[in-house]
This record gives C-alpha cells, structure tokens and sequence, in this order.
DNA sequence: GATAATATTTAGGTATGCCTAATTAAGAAA
DNA sequence: TTTCTTAATTAGGCATACCTAAATATTATC
C-alpha cells in the first residue's frame, strides 16, 4: 500500500492529533462524533491508516488508536498550515477571529509548503493564532506555554487571556463583543462555589461579566502577579 | 439530478469556456488533452454536466459541447477566483509571476466568497493578472481591451506588452529575465519573413531580443502611438 | 457471573471521477 | 460511393470515502 495523504487522511489524523493530547489513546465513536461521520465509516478508514507503509496510526481492535510519529508529523504539518492560515485570514485579510477558523479548515489541504513559508515569513513566524493557539514551527515543535484553565483562578487574580479553544462562531462572537480575545487582561471578583459560575471583570471595556463553567473551561489564562 | 459544483465540475467548465472563447463548440478530445484526461472520462462527465438541471452546457452527441448561462457563470466565478488569487500571490505573498498559476488553479476551488471580496478589496480591485489576462468583476463582466499579437506588429513600432497566454513556468521565467512582462514597453527591430522570427528592443532593460513565432503568438500587446 | 447497554466491527451499497478496451459514428480520401 | 482514419461513445472496472443495518465485542450493572 502507498502513503500518500488527501484531504480526508488529513482530517482524520489532525483531530486523532487533538483528542489524543487528553485521553491518549482514542476511541472510534468519539473520533466518529468529533469529525462527523459514522463510527462504521472511521473503523474502515483507521484500518486502511494503520495498514500504509509506514503505517499513520498503531491501531488494535476494539482498543482504539494512537498516532505514530509519521502520522503525527502530517497532524502537525495540517494544525500548522491551519493556525498560520488562521492568522493570515486575520491579519491579512481582516477576517473577524471567528469566522478564521471555517476558511482555514478548507484551505489547510490545499496550500504548497511555498504558500506557507510565504505566510510565515510575511506575518513574522507568529507563535500563536487568533484563538491563542500554539503555532508548529518549521521543524514542528510546539511552542509550549504555561496557562491554566479560566476556571482554576481565584477570586482577585489578575491574569491574561491567552487562548479560547471553542471554536463555534456564536460564542467567540460573544467573547469578543465583551473584550474576552487573546491577550486581554481580566480580574476575577467573584467565584459562586454553587453553580460554578464566575464574576470577573475586563480590563479594557471594565465591564463586568458572568461566566458559566462551559466557558469557563475553554478559556486558558496566563497569571498575572 | 441535484445542482452543485465540485472541483472537477469546475475544472471542466472553465476549460470549456476557455476553449470555447476561439472556437465556439469544444471537441471531446481537444478538452480531453487541455484536462489531460482521457477522451472516454470526458464523455461521461460532459453528459452529467448537460442532464443538469440547470444543464451547465449543451452537448450533442459527436457534436462538441458549448456553455450555457449557468454553466458561464460557474466558469466566470472560477476563473474571477484563480486571476485574483494570480494577483494576491504575487503582490501580498511574493510569489514570482510563473509559480503564481500552479498555486491559484489549486486554491480556486477552495476559497470562499467572502476570501474573494476580502482578496479584491486588499488589492484595489485589479482588472488584470500577473499575464495581462483580464478578471471578470463582480458582476462576471470581462473587461475588454483591444490587443493584437506581438507578431503582428510591423518594424519600427513601438508597443506595451499587455498580456502573455503561456503558462508554462520555464518560459516565463525566460520572458521576465528579458525584462517581457506585462507594461513593459518595446519597439520592434526586424522582422524576418523567412522564420517568423521579431528582432525587438526592451526598453528598461536595453536589451535585444529576437523571438520565435511560437512566442510572439503569445504576446499581447496594445501600439503606442 | 449473567445480562443489559454501549462500543465497535463487518457486510453490503452508493456517488464521484477516473481508467482501458472495444465499438460505433463521422469525416476525408480514393 | 466505398474505404480508411480519426473522433466519440459504450461497457466494464477501480479507488476513495462515505452510508445503513446487522453482528459481535466490551464494559457496566445487577
């Protein structure tokens, strides 16, 4: 069997990629749910991956899957090309950061490795995307940073916002509209133990928001001192 | 028979409307060679293409197949796509005019509507790609220009290179190192009735340079007076 | 440890878009 | 007009990547 990839391979590995950063191994309904598509469709595609030459994927049955390392280099070949796309569709073509992410999905299989030296180049190698994420270098190490979940701070810490992980337009929409982007800085009033809501406030818009856990958790900060 | 597009759907209607522009009906075979796909496949695809509904072009049998409105307009947008994406890569990302059509027939199936506002917006809304060949505006109209063929031109005159057809790398790559791109000025030496050949003069770059029939057919260019 | 619920796989099928080989139609030349 | 050549079509297949329905593991619960 020759290895060669497509738009689908593609797909596929980068999500294994994601989910495989909490769980490890990654089960066939969840990498089902997480692409869209039927868990009979995924069983077949796993096993056509983890039988190329070199294989993409360690898989056994009912066990679920784990990348190897050619298959994590296409992964981060893929996220890269995605999060650089993402800043480029912003910086370059003013793309609001929400809508970054459905135009990069399509376009991360199809740009040369010319048009992403190109990208890096004219946006300066950034290291991270709209949304805070880290940005593969050219050798595909991922930059790593030091941030807990908005949902771990204490009332009257300060911190910045460094990365929101959702991805639904709606909601990043929402953030922005209260100031809550990459590299805002927030204060945490209030934490009510019973619903896990939190009370912070924005830095810039000094507006006072109420944030429910769903959220809370995507939202990844920075400590302030 | 449902009515969509996809990449191949579109890669045929832009070659036929490209084809078409001379000849008025397209032959299987000669769209076969363009495609660089065999004769047999065209047939099946040209038949799909005209049960359509709308019918993206009029096909019959043994008689070549021409566009229909719907069909033109699928060929516009992509073409509007691929010469804006010409122009964005070689102005925004600095990719030399040769590589700039290999990357753009790729991407044009790719970006959306609104990458293609955002690309024509950023770059003032340009009318001609890196070749000269005009960009149909958002309406589809193609602007006009009247333009002959460099090897109609009689000695002694002088002329602006508007347009250059070929897209074959090496030899754009040949005609920019003698300084023949788009809005350089020339002035014809010689011309030899035995061969064909034009004895031409560069401007900017004061070089002489003698050129065959099979480039010279290539070449738009409009007179200066 | 048996059974119920859930996860996964197998089997069989579909649409797209390409292929080769064989056939038929059209156009040119004798 | 008949024949030869070239163009176009039909027939039968293949790969990719998805689907549903049915069968089989695995895991959780009693």
């Amino acid at each position: 069997m020759k290895n060669q990839t497509s738009q689908s391979i593609e797909d596929y590995l980068k999500a294994i990629y994601e989910l495989s950063i909490k769980d490890g191994r990654v089960a066939t309904t969840h990498l089902a749910k997480h692409l869209g598509i039927s868990p009979a469709s995924v069983t077949g595609m796993i096993k056509k991956l983890s039988q190329m030459e070199p294989p993409y994927l360690n898989y056994q049955k009912h066990q679920g899957v784990f990348l190897t390392e050619a298959g994590e280099r296409i992964a981060l070949e893929t996220l890269r090309h995605h999060r650089l796309l993402e800043v480029f569709l912003h910086e370059i073509l003013g793309f609001p950061w929400d809508e970054v992410h459905e135009e990069a999905d399509k376009l991360e299989h199809v740009i040369s490795e010319k048009f992403e030296e190109r990208m890096a180049f004219v946006l300066g190698n950034p290291e991270h995307d709209p949304h805070g994420d880290p940005i593969p270098n050219k050798e595909l190490n991922v930059p790593k940073a030091t941030m807990i979940c908005l949902s771990d701070l204490r009332p009257h810490q300060k911190a910045i916002i460094k990365r929101v992980r959702d991805k639904d337009p709606k909601l990043l929409r929402f953030l922005s509209d209260l100031g809550l982007i990459p590299n805002a800085e927030i204060e945490i009033n209030d934490y009510s133990e019973f619903d896990g809501n939190i009370h912070l406030a924005v830095k810039n818009s000094s507006k006072n928001v109420v944030l429910g856990p769903r959220i809370t958790d995507q939202i990844h900060v920075s400590i302030l001192n």
